[in-house]
DNA sequence: GCCAACGTTGGC
DNA sequence: GCCAACGTTGGC
């Protein structure tokens, strides 16, 4: 095993980032991007981005989102359009040097001398040393081109995209291009740099708007190889007929060591912008410990290699299918490949036990790692599995420091503590430094600390900015420098009341958008709540100005003064979209920085409610809950230490996770063998009502820790134990046809209790019909009465 | 130390 | 070929 300096492997890592660096594509409109990435085993792959930062891996995907847009002729590989009939001319030139255009009449594609090449009429297809002449001409405006920097081919060099020369544009401006609109005309480079190390000279490939594509690049080069252009030029045929290469580099005539027909056309040195297949490959296996060789690569055989080889098999036994075994899937397998299929299944079966409830779900479409999938809308940057699915035996194994042990329990994975089996979040690779000892501030949900909402493209990872804390109302836009990224700060007045409860003035604020639509989309909310503490959770927020919406409780952190903070993420029934008609991604997240402050993007809408300095036994209950949402567990296995009718309760709660329950239904973390349900909205109608079930499926609902009287009427018919997902669903869609009793103003308002105090009667029945403000016995009570 | 971003790999 | 998602790390 060799043992590498890891330096220097982040060093080549570096260069090969800066290589599959996002270019200009402005073929595709103005703020599109283009990137080739070619992976380690010789897949190519081409990514585009639209200007909203939505990244593109196929065709087929960016069909999909461009509707308005025909790509039918968009070359995806070469990210050049397409024409037919042009193309058809071009390999009838009767010159052999010739390399045309093959996107659009109106575009040029590299003529073969520094003659003025952009620009020229639709026919001025073949451009050669002999031909080029008659391409200024055509226009006749045209200037000549800059000069163009060329190479020696004797003397290949290594080029960097980064040494772009400066931009150059068209007199005429730009050209229509197939879509019917004029690109953009805005500069774009030249990439003078990455040119192919061609004998026969040809400059930059320009394009609709007058600027150029490299030359060299492999979208150029898979373009023109696709065609048969290559050769063409390379090995100045004379009859210019498309036909393969035979032999050595197409470019060089160099001879390629190892080379399969078919399979290479250009030596290495002639691809300039393609990393050359690595003939030795270190992987990294632990900090700073490098081993040779690929995972994908056994006994010589590349990814790709195999993947051919699959689906050649694929295609002449399509029934295949049927019997395919995730296990003994591979068609071709032979000895070699068992190793091979040894590491395979490692890896897949890390996280996956394929057998429980979590492994057989679909995706759940609404945690933020469903969000952020392309097919719910996604810009799949976090590429993870859904929440939902992580399995509940695999989520958290393998942990080579030995730091997944439970800091309660010592065992390696399970933990039967009810609290824990609860909270259902699973540690991801991400939260894995949370879990040795837990945290007493700091994020503690589901997944990474949560950060902005994706409304709008995030902000490249290179150029990220640390945002400043933002904490007590504070809410200034950092970014105001992007357009469209404003917001304002609006403070809503939202008042409280205090009629069941400790007094204390909360401070509000909410950001809206520019518009004011601040409800119209997705936002976030993070409600400084006594989430832990029951007797504190009765309080009940009244919010002006705020449409009723879908709160999800994301998770919550403790803040350095004890707080515990819920993050929610409200959603507006409407059906968000954004003025492209895309709609809104939801991530339901919030920043938080090392220090456990919440660090939230300027399209984020906060509602922050300060509930003042803790008080003492606050901090305790804050230390004893923080653990739970972070516990290392495994459901399955759980299950079993747990007897009798606990078992059978835990089973109901494991139900009840799998199903959508009625909207702001959550579970809530309690430490004893129980199940509450809390409705957890406080615009809710039904705000602060619990359900609870107990050992034995008893039940009770309470609203505000009061428990409803036996004789309530949602009591009457329903059976003595709620013993089923369709019996508790049942109750809690009755319970949403109520509302809860607002009782009647008590003592006259207090200067330091506003805004009211409310009281009920003593055999207030909590919760009534909801058209009704208040029930038959606060309604006696009212001072008129 | 942490995690958002993304390179890479496996499945189909 | 596309899609899903695992595993790593640059940038903070
Ligand atoms: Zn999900
Ligand atoms: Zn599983």
């Amino acid at each position: 095993m060799y043992c590498f300096n890891s330096e220097e492997m982040d060093m080549s890592r570096n260069i090969s980032r800066r290589r599959h660096a996002w270019l200009d594509w402005p073929v595709l409109g103005a703020g599109w991007k283009r990137k080739e990435v070619i992976r380690w085993s010789g897949v190519h792959d081409v990514h585009y981005m639209s200007p909203r930062g939505h990244v593109f891996r196929s065709k087929l995907k960016l069909v999909k989102s461009n509707k308005h847009t025909d790509l039918r002729k968009f070359h995806y590989a070469s990210g050049l359009f397409l024409d037919e009939s042009d193309a058809m001319k071009d390999i009838e030139c009767p010159d052999g040097g010739a390399l045309v255009d093959p996107s659009d009449p109106s575009e040029r594609i590299g003529s073969v001398t520094s003659m003025p090449s952009w620009n020229s009429a639709p026919g001025d297809f073949c451009e050669t040393p002999h031909s080029s002449t008659q391409t200024p001409q055509r226009r006749g405006s045209s200037p000549p081109r800059p000069s163009q920097t060329f190479r020696n081919p004797l003397h290949p060099t290594k080029a960097s995209p980064l040494g772009l020369s400066p931009a150059r544009q068209s007199a005429d401006g730009p050209l229509p291009n197939l879509l019917g609109r004029v690109p953009p005309q805005t500069p774009s480079p030249t990439f003078t740099s990455i040119q192919l190390l061609a004998p026969t000279r040809r400059p930059d490939i320009t394009m609709r708007n007058g600027s150029s594509l490299p030359n060299g690049s492999v979208a150029v080069k898979n373009l023109l190889l696709h065609q048969g252009r290559i050769e063409c030029s390379m090995a100045r045929s004379t009859d210019c007929q498309p036909r393969r290469h035979v032999g050595g580099c197409a470019k060089c005539g160099s001879d390629i060591p190892g080379i399969e027909a078919g399979e290479e056309t250009l030596c290495p040195s002639c691809r300039p912008d393609k990393k050359p297949k690595q003939r030795i490959v270190f992987r990294k296996v632990g900090q700073g410990r490098w081993v040779l060789g690929r995972t994908s690569e056994v006994d010589g055989m590349t990814q790709q290699r195999r993947k051919r080889k699959y689906w050649t098999m694929q295609k002449k036994r399509p029934s295949l299918q049927d019997a395919h075994d995730s296990d003994t899937g591979d068609c071709f397998k032979d000895e070699d490949d068992i190793d091979d299929d040894e590491q395979s299944r490692n890896r897949r079966h890390r996280r996956a036990c394929l057998r429980c409830a979590a492994c057989l779900r679909k995706d759940c479409g609404k945690c933020d790692f469903c969000m952020d999938k392309p097919k719910f809308g996604g810009s799949n940057k976090k590429r993870q599995k859904c929440r939902m699915r992580q399995c509940q035996n695999q989520a958290m194994v393998r942990e080579s420091t030995g730091t997944n042990l439970n800091h309660l329990t010592g065992k390696h994975t399970l933990v039967s503590d009810w609290r824990a089996l609860f909270s259902q979040w699973h540690l991801l690779p991400h939260q894995k430094g949370r879990r040795k000892g837990m945290p007493s501030t700091g994020w503690v949900g589901p997944g990474r600390r949560r950060k902005a909402s994706r409304l709008k493209p995030s902000r490249p990872r290179s150029k990220r900015k640390r945002r400043r804390p933002i904490w007590e109302g504070d809410f200034t836009d950092e970014e105001g420098g992007d357009d469209g990224d404003k917001v304002k700060e609006e403070d809503l007045n939202v008042k409280k009341s205090y009629g069941y409860n400790h007094g204390k003035t909360r401070n509000y604020s909410l950001k809206k958008d520019e518009d004011g639509d601040d409800l119209e989309g997705a936002f976030e909310a993070a409600l400084t709540s006594d989430f832990s503490d029951q007797d504190n959770g009765d309080d009940t927020f009244v919010f002006e100005n705020v449409e009723p919406y879908e709160l999800s409780i994301q998770g919550c952190f403790t803040a350095p003064n004890g707080d515990v903070e819920m993050v929610a993420s409200f959603q507006s029934s409407l059906n968000s979209r954004d003025q492209t008609g895309e709609p809104l991604a939801v991530d339901g997240t919030g920043e938080l920085s090392s220090n456990g402050i919440p660090q939230l993007s300027d399209d984020v809408v906060v509602v922050r409610v300060d509930v003042g300095a803790p008080a003492e036994d606050d901090v305790t209950e804050v230390d004893e809950v923080t653990p739970v949402i972070t516990q290392i567990f495994s459901l399955a296995e759980g299950t079993q230490d747990i007897q009798g009718s606990e078992a059978d309760l835990l089973q109901l709660l494991e139900s009840l996770r799998r199903t959508v329950l009625p909207v702001h239904w959550v579970g809530r973390d309690v430490p004893r063998p129980m199940l509450q349900l809390l409705q957890c909205s406080k615009r809710s109608t039904m705000a602060d009502t619990t359900l609870q079930i107990e050992l034995g499926f008893l039940y009770q609902i309470s609203v505000q820790n009061q428990p409803l009287l036996l004789t309530h009427p949602l009591y009457e018919g329903r059976p003595s134990r709620l013993s089923s997902v369709s019996q508790v669903v049942a109750l809690l869609l009755d319970l949403e046809r109520l509302a809860v009793c607002q009782g009647h103003p008590g003592l006259a308002p207090r200067p330091d209790r506003e805004p009211v105090l409310c009281v009920r009667a003593a055999a207030c029945q909590l919760l009534v019909p909801a058209s009704q403000e208040r029930c038959d016995k606060c309604r006696d009570s009212l001072p008129d009465a």
